[in-house]
DNA sequence: TTGCATTGCTTAGGACTCCTACGTATTATT
DNA sequence: AATAATACGTAGGAGTCCTAAGCAATGCAA
């Protein structure tokens, strides 16, 4: 009797999964309404936001890597953003056969007025109990990592895969961390899951920090 | 100098969002991966998919609310998935302006071989610890439900939410939830997001019970 | 019971995503 | 120098997804 429930259950794994596509219908659904009071669809949206964080421009295979999309779908997304005059592209000054994706002002102005993410999601993780924000953060960057070496999307401008990174070499149990860029010492919710400052770690770093990371 | 990460730093909640979104992408290109293979498309494999879970067949509006697309869309769907031989649709016996849509056959058949979520997903999600798999499916369920408060997405068949549901009743840590449906007692592993028997909790008590739920 | 608002769905029209396949230019390799 | 690989673009097509408008059937109120 006591395994009625059990014996008829899904495996853990799969309800996970199930819960996430969930959340995903959500924020897809407010992609779609946050993104058309500005008359972009939510690919538009997210290749604006995109470029918001980086100065120096894009590659439009990059853009196609970062959003998981062909470059194709890119292509035609940065044709009509450009028709819309919030980016601009320009011949890239290493590659003549590559372009430089970059925001105008335009576009500068209007990525400031957008949020990354919906206001309910927003909204729904800063209800949630602080420890249970940052345990859930630490563990979305752990799917994000394990995604990244699956090579199902890039390498993230992620503290964990950033040669500067030193993960857990304090005693201090709210700060282990330390950043041997700024010399500073921080802890999980600091965690950067985009830093502008990062510089890839080579290999050997990368998984010997993942290591002590994730002990 | 202690403060040097933390004061160039984003909200949690808006690095949470940045995570979940990149997670999302994931998520959406192992869509179109899986269900290619089939011939579909993602949002043609979802309403498989949620099809599969439901024998009575479900309304066009009800699909509609379910994936957060506008009724045309599911409309256009439904469509040539019923050109592909995978759904029909036949008249409500309730109401002669409703039609009722279901899997044939061969719908079920195809949605037997297809997983609910992606195959890296679901590997990277079991290779976490269990007890963080645990914790992050009891998070993700808080979520879901808050959006079902928001009014994002409509009321899931999750136990938080069902008239039997009993939360916190029993001394065992392990196993504190009863279900009095089946008359069993249960942890939080084994709370189901999508269940069969679910039956809707009136207001009072779904209240109540998220109250003890989450304390 | 008649009238009107509401509901459930469909059609029409348009913008756009997203794909595969192929073409063109440039760069890298041999 | 010839060939392969890379970066991007175009073409063509299926299909998502929206809003707006329309048609039945239903529910409610006078």
């Amino acid at each position: 009797m006591a395994n009625t429930l059990e014996k008829t259950d899904f495996p853990l794994a799969q309800k996970l999964g199930h819960a996430l596509n969930r959340v995903q219908v959500a924020m897809r659904a407010e992609s779609w309404e946050k993104f058309g009071e500005s008359g972009l669809n939510p690919t538009q949206g997210q290749i604006l936001v995109l470029l918001g964080g980086r100065e120096l421009g894009l590659r439009l295979s990059e853009v196609a890597d970062e959003l998981a999309v062909s470059a194709p779908t890119v292509s035609d997304s940065v044709a009509t953003l450009v028709e819309k005059r919030y980016v601009s592209k320009s011949k890239a000054k290493d590659d003549a056969r590559a372009v430089s994706i970059r925001l105008t002002a335009a576009g500068k102005r209007l990525v400031g007025q957008l949020d990354a993410v919906g206001a309910t999601i927003q909204t729904v993780i800063e209800s949630l109990p602080e420890t249970e924000q940052v345990q859930l953060y630490k563990t979305m960057l752990r799917i994000v990592r394990e995604l990244q070496v699956a090579g199902k999307i890039p390498v993230a401008r992620m503290c964990v895969t950033c040669r500067y990174f030193r993960p857990n070499v304090h005693d201090n149990v709210c700060r282990p961390h330390h950043c041997a860029l700024v010399d500073a010492d921080f802890g999980d919710q600091t965690l950067r899951s985009d830093c502008p400052e990062h510089e890839p770690a080579d290999e050997h770093l990368a998984a010997q920090n993942w290591e002590s990371f994730v002990s």
